[in-house]
DNA sequence: CTGAAAGCGCTTACAG
DNA sequence: CTGAAAGCGCTTACAG
């Protein structure tokens, strides 16, 4: 494969020169246009292409966008919630030039102990998108630190708020759904949620709490015990939120609470979802969650990071996108 | 980040040492144990990771695998023959401690013109997976020609068939379900297939001919006409077998054909996938193809050539897995 | 048993 | 306007 070399030989010129032509010369040296034809030219003949991990060692950067999930990167289970991001961020990225690196060969064993390796492998790329709940924070603080571009998908508030990400408003899209609940008359609304304290349980509870302020609304957290609904409806609950997570922990629960009623949409309760219904339950009230959108912004701001367009520090280095509504006929007046 | 050169200065060494020690002193260099582990701790003190660039520089490997799709990576319409393959090639990738390269960002415009540069550029890895029909043979043959280790994933006879290839054995799976339909009796059988000429569409109809041999069997090519079943029975047809591909073209085809008969399970003929029917319809007879597997072996494959445990010309480099038949209910005797 | 040197293919100051 | 040099962080013969 032909090199710099080569075509500095070829044209009769220095291989550094050879460089600076083909890189653009945006070091804006001043040079004979006769010189850059030639070297072109000359470059087209031997059908040169720079490599890129010579590139990337010599200089900063090297169009590669690394993606490291702290799972599998194509889960069998939660595919469904996963694949669009894959979708917006190998688009954007086509769309940028850049191609990407899946960062999954880290070891079997101890994942833990690796995590440092295998986290700082991800320098390879010119920056790198994370995609999970687990923040190793000495790792990724190293990164942060040395100013390695970063960006999660998904909002992060660990090392005081300094990760970049792109995230969901779940805080604006609860309100919303609950604000339409309170809207229709609704007085006792309960948000039924999941163990675990991911930043979007905890912003749709945000969001949940802002909406029902003043009034008796609760948050039920799902435990072992399965769902009583007669005896919700006997405390006076007249709406059910529900949020949606990959795994449909929540809103299986609830079904199950529901059909044991005989009840998949049931008259003397209005329901929502937090999130968007799965496929079979469509006319259920909700909203979409911009997964696709999620994946492409990410690498728009990846890329922006990278090419010190916005500092990392800069308030753009957190996104947070809306929601879009959908409609469903769960959420009715009191009954 | 700390660099094999400081190690050297804490440990008291030269940096070649600290390469010799920290690579597992492959080259069998005599040294003293002290020395080794004096190395090994400086390394762990100083948490030093090894930089995958400057590795790949100097060296051949760096444990990274190129992916090249010819469309896009993810796609949204044919995500469900798609994916599985994508999963295989993970796990197995994640098993051998390989991470993966997406080449996702080859430029819009001018695909074409940017082939030749796209291909050359999964140099980067150590080897790359090809999935695709389009095999621009001059690129591929100038890989090949080097050296560099690749697979397509499905079975590929360009290049005088000199393509390493993980492909399914439609042949077999074919030869298998029609067989069946001749054990049941069944004399004049119609092969359904679509357009073009890939090579999983002229392998079934190889299997075909293997299983009808000196039978009146036919193969329909589908064209824009639509497809009449009564004329094919008063010719004497009384099985149909069809091919399934990522795009249902010519399933969706013959769907259409039975129920403009009010028969989507006719019972004056028999039926066969060749390949798995859609989940709705789950009781066709057909088999299937083995799309995980396929990204496992793929990748092992590739590993093995990457390491020259065997030649790229080697038999073992052209693989064809078996397909699993399924049974369904849709194959009976002759009405 | 260990170190000094060359080199992988580039980029980027720095001299001329 | 162009070239020579150093360096990115490693590996791999080759000397001692």
């Amino acid at each position: 494969m032909p090199r710099q070399a080569d075509i500095a030989r070829a044209a009769g010129v220095s291989q550094a020169t050879v460089s600076v032509v083909l890189s653009g010369n945006r070091a804006r040296v001043r040079m004979a246009e006769a010189t850059r034809l030639r070297v072109l030219e000359a470059a087209e003949k031997l059908g040169y292409v720079p490599d890129p991990v010579a590139t990337r060692l010599a200089s900063s950067r090297n169009h590669m966008l690394g993606l490291y999930t702290f799972k599998t990167t194509f889960p069998t289970d939660v595919a469904d919630s996963y694949y669009p991001i894959l979708v917006g961020v190998e688009e954007e990225a086509a769309a940028l030039g850049q191609d990407l690196i899946l960062f999954t060969g880290r070891g079997g064993a101890d994942r833990r102990a690796h995590d440092a390796t295998a986290i700082r492998r991800t320098r390879v790329a010119d920056g790198c998108l994370f995609f999970g709940r687990h923040v190793p924070d000495e790792a990724i603080g190293g990164l942060l630190e040395s100013g390695f571009p970063l960006v999660y998908i998904g909002r992060r508030a660990e090392l005081d708020g300094r990760i970049p990400f792109v995230g969901a408003d779940y805080v604006s899209a609860t309100r919303q759904v609950v604000e339409r609940l309170v809207h229709n008359g609704h007085r006792n609304i309960r948000y039924l949620r999941e163990q675990d304290d991911a930043p979007s349980s905890t912003d749709r509870e945000r969001g949940f709490r802002q909406a029902t302020a003043g009034l008796p609304a609760s948050v039920h957290r799902l435990d072992g015990d399965g769902i009583d609904l007669d005896a919700w409806r006997r405390e006076g609950v007249t709406a059910v939120v529900v949020e949606e997570t990959d795994t449909w922990t929540a809103y299986n629960a609830l079904t199950l609470a529901l059909e044991s009623r005989n009840l998949t949409c049931p008259d003397d309760l209005s329901l929502a979802v937090l999130g968007r219904p799965p496929v079979e339950s469509a006319a259920v009230t909700g909203f979409a969650v911009p997964r696709r959108e999620m994946g492409r912004q990410a690498v728009r701001l990846l890329v922006r990071l990278i090419t010190r367009e916005i500092g990392q520090d800069s308030p753009a280095a957190q996104q947070l996108l809306p929601c879009a509504p959908v409609g469903g006929t769960t959420v009715g007046p009191v009954r």
